[in-house]
DNA sequence: CCTTGACCTTCCAGTGACTGGAACCCCTAT
DNA sequence: ATAGGGGTTCCAGTCACTGGAAGGTCAAGG
């Protein structure tokens, strides 16, 4: 009825079929297989696939996802589990967010204080060499 | 008089001794070599090392790094090419916190919506199962 | 029956930028 | 002689895939 080949599930879950291959070598999946080898998927596995899609483009790595998939199957786990882990994080994509800011704050700057034409003198380069001071 | 050990150059640089030897051999830096086979680490090295450092810490990738010290090294070169290079990455991270941003934004959303006490319902799971809608 | 082509399989290697560790050499001080 | 604190090389692992080679399977067409 619902059994899927590897292109089928791809589709429907939008991850190459590399991926799945992929996310079952390292057991987040485990698809069953046919008579002649091919992989089986059914609806559970399309769901779990759009599950760790779905967490993954949250930015939760592919071990968090294990965690939350197990959650997930744990229909007696306390929600407060959960949200610890995804507050973790959110932590996490706030400091990448600051870092990332900070860059480009001093990157800007930069980049507005060079001239750009033909002429040699770059601003740029003399900060990253140190030799015009910090700022 | 300036020849430094690769611990003292990596102090003075502030990079782990293992990515100076990593920078070795990807070519960034060419070392001395004394007598013994130890490296022997001058001014320029330093001064090199310290450059990558603080285009790294800008997101550079090494190989950005390697182009912008050719740049650094050759005086003719024209500051339009650093400023497009700078513009181009600058743009890069534009892209990587606007992304950031739209995660924390779903997930700052979630964590809000879950209750997180010891019941199991939770909307964070929900929303990763695609069960009770995106919102 | 043979071939073509699309699909599937496994396994190996590479990405970026390091990082850890093993096994071994060198030099100084006790 | 030994202990320690350097240094050296090389190999493996990280993370999450991705590319490619070599080969098996299946339905359709000639």
């Amino acid at each position: 009825m619902h059994a899927m080949s590897i292109k089928q599930v791809a589709e429907a879950a939008n991850l190459p079929a590399k991926t799945i291959r992929y996310y079952e070598d390292i057991g987040l999946i485990t698809p069953a297989r046919g008579d002649n080898g091919y992989r089986s998927f059914g609806e559970t596995d399309l769901h779990k696939l759009r599950f760790v899609a779905r967490a993954r483009s949250l930015g939760f790595s592919v071990d968090e996802c294990r965690t939350l998939l197990a959650m997930y199957e744990d229909t007696d786990r306390a929600s407060a589990d959960v949200k610890a882990l995804a507050e973790t994080h959110l932590t996490r994509i706030d400091e990448k967010i600051r870092e990332l800011t900070e860059m480009r704050q001093t990157l800007s700057h930069l980049v507005h204080c060079c001239a750009g034409d033909d002429r040699p003198g770059c601003p740029i380069l003399d900060d990253l060499a140190g030799t015009g001071g910090a700022d």
